[in-house]
This record gives structure tokens, C-alpha cells and sequence, in this order.
DNA sequence: AAGTGCTGTTTTGTATACAATATTCAGAAC
DNA sequence: GTTCTGAATATTGTATACAAAACAGCACTT
């Protein structure tokens, strides 16, 4: 429509312009760098984040890095303690069993507010499901794939603070899976959740579906729990600091 | 246990002591102060953020400001473009319509999740809402008193992570009523709501509580929806800028 | 009159400086 | 040897300084 009044009118169609030259602040860099950092454990839980150390080693002054940190505070990566700076939320298993129930239901409604899905949308999900199944179970990449699954079948949702709710939940649980792909070489995923998940779509029947995706999810946090009691039950000769 | 064991060796129990002297950093005071602003409407919606102006009006400098203003961006009361810092985040049917149904499934979960709520805090809740039907219909502080009445409900609620959650957009969600309570000079409550939803509650059927729960809400999404409808539709003249 | 390019001013984004609080560690007291 | 104390040090929280954009105005062209 803009562009065609504009082109009506001999202008050219600034709107519809490939690329609006975006200029990325240091302090969203930044906090992508430490993110991942946390993400990949190379910030250990529970450690506390020297800013002058990590700001040098970043080659960026104190005021972009902090102001990254406490994105990351907000979206739950970092604690903070009033004049003792930042430090790794630690990876509890309290966690674990807050995030994910949220998780599931945020979803579920996510999928429930979604259009029903194209006939081109459903068979790539097929496609990438046999993809999941085809890869590691150890490797990072089923994440990946797992993740850009759950994407591809909300992708039709309209609620815009509900996708970014769930986006922030799910980067949270990665922070898990991750930790405990690194500890046990395996990941938790399951292709099978998706195909019945798939299957009950297709038969346009949403509350099943979104029973199978609660399941899906189910299947993570039962990996991680136990992993997770058994990963902090060791080390209870040390009193608390 | 910690001032049993003090007591014995004659030493004053720390651990116990009244309070832990809060330092409160102070970009969090800048930040309940600007988060106050926004939510009464001295900062007009859609409109810039002066950071130096605003640094000066507080008797702060730039840091604790921006700092503040980050977090507030997080949550959603402040947009920012890079290079032309922020500016107070519009108010939109669309946000409205996104808000509420993520708010009432979480207060659902919520719901689901608590332990039954005790004989006391039953007739606690009776008693706020009959308080609540008492207080003008106009007045802010039935919008304080609903805000009691829900966290009372979900006082229970063990995950602390949904609370927080909820919390927010609640928050968020206040920031229309408000606005509608100033535009309109009243204010949507529905105490009648609450009374099925503790009927429910009292017989056990905490299905019902969740779907009256949903009821309650979508009565503030239905009166502030056609309102903020009417009132950017007057403005169509103007091309957006 | 609408558009363009220049110039001075504002305003943001980042870096640095400084003050106050935490932490550390050597030595004293027990 | 352990626990306390206090000076030395490190680290945070806030203020200020500076550089690079963005913005506003104005003469100039057409």
C-alpha cells in the first residue's frame, strides 16, 4: 500500500527499504558475549563476576558491562547483593521445578492462541522432528533443532509478550540442559513427544496437543531433577558462606 | 538451632538479629520513583526521556538514572531505540490484549499449584473483598485492595518464579487501569468475581476457582479494551512519526 | 513553498575518576 | 591454635568527562 502510493507519485518507497543500518549498542553485545558465557559454564554458578577483571577482558570500559549485567539480573543469569557486585545465580533444582511447569503452561497457551497451522508448517515440523531423531543424542545441535521445533510450531501464535515470556523461560532451562549435557554427555530430548504432539494437531484435536507438549516438557525437568539432587547432595560438609 | 547453639557458647545470636541495615542501591530508589511516574502518567506515554533532565529533576547524576531506566525497559514501561535513547512505552490495545490472558493462565497455575488455603485466609479474602465492595468505585484504593485480595490468593504458591512473573505483568497491567481510572474516574473491579471464585475454593473445586479466576480478569481486559480503542482512534489524521 | 546541505547545539553512549563500602590478611590477644 | 582487630587493598556504586551521533535551525537553491 505505501509503496504503491509512493511509486504512484514517482517517490520511492523508503518503507519497504532492505536494512534499517542498525547500530547495536556495546552494552547488547556485551551482554550476548556474558550470556553466552553463563550458558557454556564459563562463568561458573554461584561465582562472583569481578567487573573490572571482565570488562578488560572484554576490552570495554565498566559502564556498557554493567549495564549488560543487569539485563542479565533481570532475566534471572545474575543475583546481586548490594555492594558485593554480581554473582552466577547458581543452578538449583528449586529452579528447575519453578521454570518448567511455567514453561509448559505458557506454552500450551501459546499453542492454543496459535492459527491453526499451515499444511508447509506442519510437514517441516515432521521434517525437522525426523532431523532430532536423527541426530546425537549427545550433541549440542539437538538442542538447537529441539529449540527451533518449538519455535516453528508457535510461530503463528499473535501474542507477542507471551512469545518473549516464553523465549526468556526457555534460554533459562537451556542454562540447564546445557550444564547437564556437559556433565552427562547426553540431552534431553524427545521426538516422540513431538510426533504425538503433531499427530493430535492434525487432527485438529489442540487440547491433546497441548497435553503432549506439557509431557514434552515434563521429560526435561525429569532429567534435570534428579541430576541436579544428585549433583548438589555431595558437598554438604561445607557450611554455607 | 544457630541461637541455641550461640546461647550455649556465650556468644549474642547474629543470625537473629532484627534487621540486616538494607543499603538500598540508588538506582533502585530512582527506579521505584521513575516506575511511579510512569504508572500515574507524569510521564506521558509515547513521550522521550530526557536523561539529563530528568537526572537533574532527581539530584542524581546519569548513572543510577540509566541504570534504572534499563531495568524499567526490561519490564516493559520503557522502549529505547539505539542512539535516541528511551522513551515511555505507549500505551496499546494490543498490549492490553496480550497482557491479560498470559496473567490469567498464570494466576491459574498459580491457583493450582497452592496448597488449599487455610479457614483463616478465607475469611480473610471474604473480608477483603466485602471491604472492596464497599470502597468507591472510583477510587485508587480499590485498585489496592484488589491487588491485596490476589496476592492473598496466591499467598500459598510455592513457585516463586511464576509469582514473579505474575507480579509484573500486573504491574503492567496496573498502568492501564490507572490510566482508565484517571480518564474514566472509575475503576474495574468486579468483587463478584471473587465471591464465586472463594465459593468455589470453599467447596474444593479449584477448576471452577481457575475458570471464575479468568472471568475476573477478562472484566478489566473487557472495560479497558473499547476505551483504549475510542482513544487512539481519534487520532488519525496525524501520520505517524 | 518544498527540498537540500551546512552548522551549531543537544543528547546519547561510553570511558574515566572518585568516594564509600567490602574484603583480605598480618599480627595481637587469648 | 583460634579468634579478634585493624590497617591495606580491592571492588563496588556513583559522578563526571568526553566523543560520536542525532537533531534543529537557517540560508540557499530550484
Amino acid at each position: 500500500m505505501t509503496s504503491e502510493s509512493a511509486r504512484r507519485e514517482g517517490r520511492n518507497d523508503i518503507a519497504s527499504m532492505p536494512a534499517a543500518l542498525v547500530r547495536v549498542p556495546l552494552r547488547t553485545k556485551v551482554r550476548r558475549v556474558v550470556q553466552r558465557a553463563i550458558l557454556q559454564g564459563a562463568l561458573a554458578p554461584g561465582g562472583d563476576v569481578n567487573e573490572a577483571a571482565l570488562a578488560a577482558k572484554l576490552g570495554v570500559s565498566r559502564t556498557p558491562l554493567r549495564e549488560a549485567l543487569l539485563g542479565l539480573e533481570a532475566e534471572g543469569y545474575l543475583e546481586s547483593a548490594a555492594g558485593r557486585g554480581f554473582s552466577v545465580a547458581p543452578l538449583t533444582e528449586r529452579d528447575v521445578e519453578d521454570i518448567y511447569p511455567v514453561l509448559w503452561t505458557l506454552e500450551g497457551l501459546a499453542l492454543r492462541l496459535s492459527a491453526p497451522p499451515k499444511a508447509a508448517t506442519m510437514n517441516r515440523l515432521a521434517e525437522l522432528n525426523r532431523e532430532l531423531e536423527g541426530a546425537a543424542r549427545s550433541s549440542k545441535k539437538a538442542l538447537t533443532l529441539d529449540r527451533k521445533w518449538h519455535d516453528l510450531l508457535l510461530s503463528r501464535c499473535p501474542n507477542r509478550q507471551l512469545l518473549q515470556s516464553i523465549g526468556l523461560l526457555k534460554d533459562l532451562g537451556e542454562r540447564y540442559e546445557l550444564a547437564y549435557m556437559r556433565h552427562s554427555g547426553q540431552v534431553p530430548i524427545s521426538a516422540k513427544q513431538h510426533r504425538t504432539i503433531l499427530a493430535a494437531l492434525r487432527k485438529g484435536n489442540v487440547d491433546r496437543a497441548v497435553q503432549y507438549l506439557e509431557e514434552n516438557w515434563r521429560v526435561s525437568q525429569d532429567f534435570l531433577v534428579p541430576w541436579i539432587q544428585a549433583l548438589q547432595a555431595p558437598a554438604p560438609m561445607r557450611a554455607r558462606r
